[in-house]
DNA sequence: AAATTATATTAAAACCATTCTAAACTGTTG
DNA sequence: CAACAGTTTAGAATGGTTTTAATATAATTT
């Protein structure tokens, strides 16, 4: 549970101000027990119908990119044609539902470590994500 | 090397028409010593500039479409924004250079094996590949 | 090989997620 | 509280992708 205080200096320390629009939706992401995934719709619809208020699309889209930015949100790459995002920023391994399309969270232990064997010159290795699709098991 | 004639089979033979626009994109992609990877504004820029000939956006959309259901191309996702095809359909993972936003194939051996040690009940494992980020190396 | 039928191509319009614009508004600082 | 910079907003614009419906082409039948 994190009160709203703590929303507004994480917000200002970041040096975003604290407006009504991003406590809210800090309030939606980063006061859930667990992390989430959710697509901007997702996130719109949450606000309008849970907290009942209106927000500008734009100014989800503004949010989200500046919490991405800042870290407290990461695009999970599935769907060509919708972004994902999600709360839980550390490096980590998704299943993905084909036919519901949903995200599952893997533990690192799941997967167990993985060694890229191979590097390109002058670039870095910046994140290793294990994408694993599920299918419905009609034996 | 693939003729002509090899491509008209193949597509007769898993029920599509051979046209003028279908053997034309299977020349193309499927020519080539090694695979690669595309965007479909990278293969109508091939088909106008290498190939001189004029074709539909649909029909390039349309034939990718087909060709990806019949397993001749998979579509690889990293950009929200945007389709990359692939025409190693074989399982396999990548390297993904942020900067240049290009894809490079990464073989099994540089991976090594990866197993999945946990399951949901009903759902069974369709695929298990790896991103691997890359960002330019200014140390 | 013409006629028929089924499928494919096409240009243009529609679609839809996302971004941009520019005016109104709000938080911050002195 | 005044002034400034940053933010929100509705609506327009953008751009990749899909749809439409008319035309063309391949396959099948006669």
């Amino acid at each position: 549970m994190t009160t709203t205080v703590e929303f507004i200096n994480k917000l200002r320390n970041s040096g975003l101000r604290p407006t009504k629009q991003r406590i809210k939706i800090c309030e939606v992401l980063f006061n859930k027990e667990t992390t989430f995934h959710f697509t901007i719709n997702d996130l719109v619809k949450i606000i309008e119908t849970e907290a009942n208020e209106k927000i500008s699309l734009a100014t989800v889209y503004n949010t989200i990119h500046a919490f991405e930015k800042k870290g407290y949100l990461k695009e999970i790459p599935i769907d060509s044609n919708q972004s994902y995002f999600d709360t839980n920023v550390t490096d980590h391994h998704h299943f993905y539902d084909i036919s519901e399309k949903k995200l599952i969270d893997l533990d690192e232990v799941d997967v167990g470590p993985i060694n890229i064997q191979k590097s390109i010159p002058g670039k870095k290795i910046k994140s290793v994500e294990v994408l694993v699709k599920l299918d419905t098991d009609n034996q």
